[in-house]
DNA sequence: TATGAAAACATCCAACG
DNA sequence: CGTTGGATGTTTTCATA
């Protein structure tokens, strides 16, 4: 499933802003209104665009805390396990399984640090959680793109 | 600068689908579609929507390597000049100031494993740059929300 | 200060060439 | 893929609470 170069600029177009219209987006890459629309469909049936959505800022929402959770698994705990687990904390908006000395990687927002300390608690409280180590970040140097599955 | 329940309601919808129509979110919330997007011009005007944006397959972008990388910066190097050199780097999507022994953890998303490695090079001979630690991601297994400033 | 109704305007999108 | 035109959505204006 690979995109064209006229896709690309597509995509590259909604990322910067999704609600531009088709007319808008196909004058920058040269194509009509309709023609944009059908790539859009098309980009959307087969799953490379997955959905559009607002850019937030964290703080207004009344998540002043993010960190970085590093999670040491019990033996046995497959990646399914960790998404099962994880998927309960409305607070984690990232998790990943990666190579190196933790089995993954996880990352969350709270409202305050005392929020923070509640949800890591819970989370290192898990069955298949061994030990943790976290980081909090202290300033969001840059944010790009939004990948992967709605909430 | 707080927001009641109808932005809170109203931010949600976006999330989920940023080209809902107003009106469609005027029904989910209880307004005519005129008063949703005044509430929603006034979010973006307070900064508390900062944009609109697609969510991507990476894969399907050609993406399939990703990963994190640890940065141990020089001594008197400020966020800013971290954030000045990364943005550069169109395969950095984000990066952050972080307590504990790194200085910044920032997140790659590269073509394949090849790439990845000639990025990682390229960070690690950056002039603030003294060490890195980087780690790739096996399964990326939640995505949720968006946010801070466009590319 | 915030709302809804309505009108003017822009965009979308299915049909056709 | 581009053009067309009726349907749909957006945005301004205006009156009201």
């Amino acid at each position: 499933m690979r995109l064209n170069d006229l896709d690309e600029r597509i995509v590259h177009a909604l990322a910067e802003d999704a609600r531009r219209s088709y007319a808008d987006i196909g004058e920058l890459v040269g194509l009509s209104a309709p023609a944009v629309k059908r790539r859009v469909d098309r980009l959307r049936a087969e799953g490379v665009i997955t959905g559009f959505t607002v850019r937030v800022d964290p703080a207004a929402m009344g998540w002043e805390t993010e960190g970085f959770i590093e999670l040491f698994c019990r033996h046995n705990t497959s990646p399914a396990d960790i998404r099962r687990g994880l998927s309960r904390y409305p607070e984690v908006v990232s998790a990943s399984t990666v190579t190196g000395d933790a089995d993954a990687i996880v990352q969350v927002f709270a409202s305050d640090m005392r929020h923070f300390e509640r949800v890591l608690e819970r989370i290192a409280g898990e069955a298949f959680v061994e030990r943790t180590k976290s980081v909090l970040v202290l300033s969001p140097l840059l944010r790009r793109f939004s990948s992967g599955a709605p909430a």
